[in-house]
DNA sequence: ATATAATATTACAGTGGTGTGACAGGAGTA
DNA sequence: TACTCCTGTCACACCACTGTAATATTATAT
């Protein structure tokens, strides 16, 4: 896996700018947003693997956005660290409250920063991302970027790979193609609509090629005419 | 779920109109303004689902526009995509610290302000928080766009699913052949009253399918003669 | 009972949504 | 460089779905 991205929510140019050259050091990538709403547009296009929130943005959108992307299920598993200048307990346990990940208060030593950083992601990706998704003897294991029917390995391109993930861990729910598309190419690319279709087919192809040992995994990518695809043990 | 609306505010007709045919195209519905005080006349009048907001209206009032609808409880939440010729950094962060939701630059492509448009209303549109209607052994999922009978999908086609949900959303009570129409096909479209019939008949066909295991669903969609169709529980 | 209005049912042709194969350009590799 | 794999797009085919008209059936009124 590539260098963790990080974004930078503060309303402080020169704390933004701190962190960012912190980060860099420790080897990440970082990017930045002034804002609640930046942040969000950021998140939603560029897809983070990790936010470090200001506690006190201006309007006090800081929680506010918290709250909304843990409630959100498409950015809830998204890992964040709040930053705060104040210690009282009251707040921590409020931010804890939303679902937050960790918590920083500032001053901190970069050391400390990075440290956390590390930590909350190794927790992260130990039991989110990189768990290995079964359905029957479909394996889907993200660490080892690997697909397997019954121990036989699945050969399939990066994109299908990205577009299996993304349909085994949100089974038995219609996505339409814009929702694919953002959840899977990312919020600022814009494709042909027929395009997710041709994916599609090569996902399902992919899919069929280890059979005929038992069922056929291929029928799991559902059409759902007029609305989308979705991925399902149950028979179409 | 009828189309949306999008209002477009920019100042030159010809713009207006390329990106209204643009919008209908698109399948939106679309209106303009040419003021920043017609816009905010049309606003409040007809609660677009979306503004598309030139950033140099005369007089500057586009982004004075843009703050003072984030400003007001009331619109604070209808999301703004900015217009705007110029490529600078700075008017971008300007315009998401408004609290703009997104921002296209001119020239642009038809695609890619679709796509942005389709963006930021999902976006807006929050998670959706459909829940499961049920009743006896019918279910009707919505987030899996999947209705079953005793855990067996039953198949129907886009608008008998649609046509089930409106009537499981609304139980024990009457509907005109009108009233369906504008609730099923939306507004602005022109069908034989008849054509309602053959749909009512499809449904009940979809759920006499599954059939028979236990009491007839299609017994749940009543017939009452003269007024139209209703969805109840309580034999007719 | 018969007539009449309202609804049920069937059949059918047009359409739109989806499946599928082919292809050209691009990214990465040897 | 040449090669390979992958990607996005197009064009064509196919079929489920749609709306309508035509006919059959049922309910209400005379």
């Amino acid at each position: 896996m590539s260098d963790p991205t990080i974004l930078i929510v503060d309303d402080e140019p020169a704390i933004r700018d701190m962190i960012g050259i912190t980060l860099d050091l420790a080897g990440f990538n970082s990017m930045s947003a002034e804002t609640a709403h930046q942040a969000h547009v950021a998140i939603v296009d560029s897809r983070p693997d990790l936010v470090l929130l200001d506690w006190m943005l201006p309007g006090g959108s800081g929680i506010e956005l918290a709250r909304r992307l843990k409630r959100d299920e498409l950015t809830s598993t998204l890992p964040i660290i709040m930053l705060t200048a104040k210690t009282s307990e009251d707040n921590k346990v409020q931010g804890l409250d939303v679902g937050v990940d960790d918590y920083v208060t500032k001053p901190f030593s970069p050391r400390e920063l990075v440290a956390r950083i590390k930590a909350v992601l190794r927790r992260s990706s130990g039991t989110q991302q990189d768990k290995v998704i079964r359905v029957f003897d479909l394996q889907l294991d993200p660490s080892s970027h690997r697909v397997t029917i019954e121990d036989t390995p699945v050969d399939m391109g990066p994109t299908e790979f990205k577009l299996l993930k993304f349909f085994m861990s949100h089974q038995e729910k219609v996505f339409s193609r814009d929702h694919i598309q953002d959840q899977v190419w990312g919020g600022n690319v814009y494709l042909e609509e027929r395009t997710i279709d041709v994916h599609i087919r090569r996902l399902r192809k992919a899919l069929s090629s280890i059979e005929p040992t038992s069922i056929n995994y291929a029928r799991l990518i559902q059409t759902v005419r007029g609305a989308g695809y979705r991925f399902s043990v149950k028979p179409a």
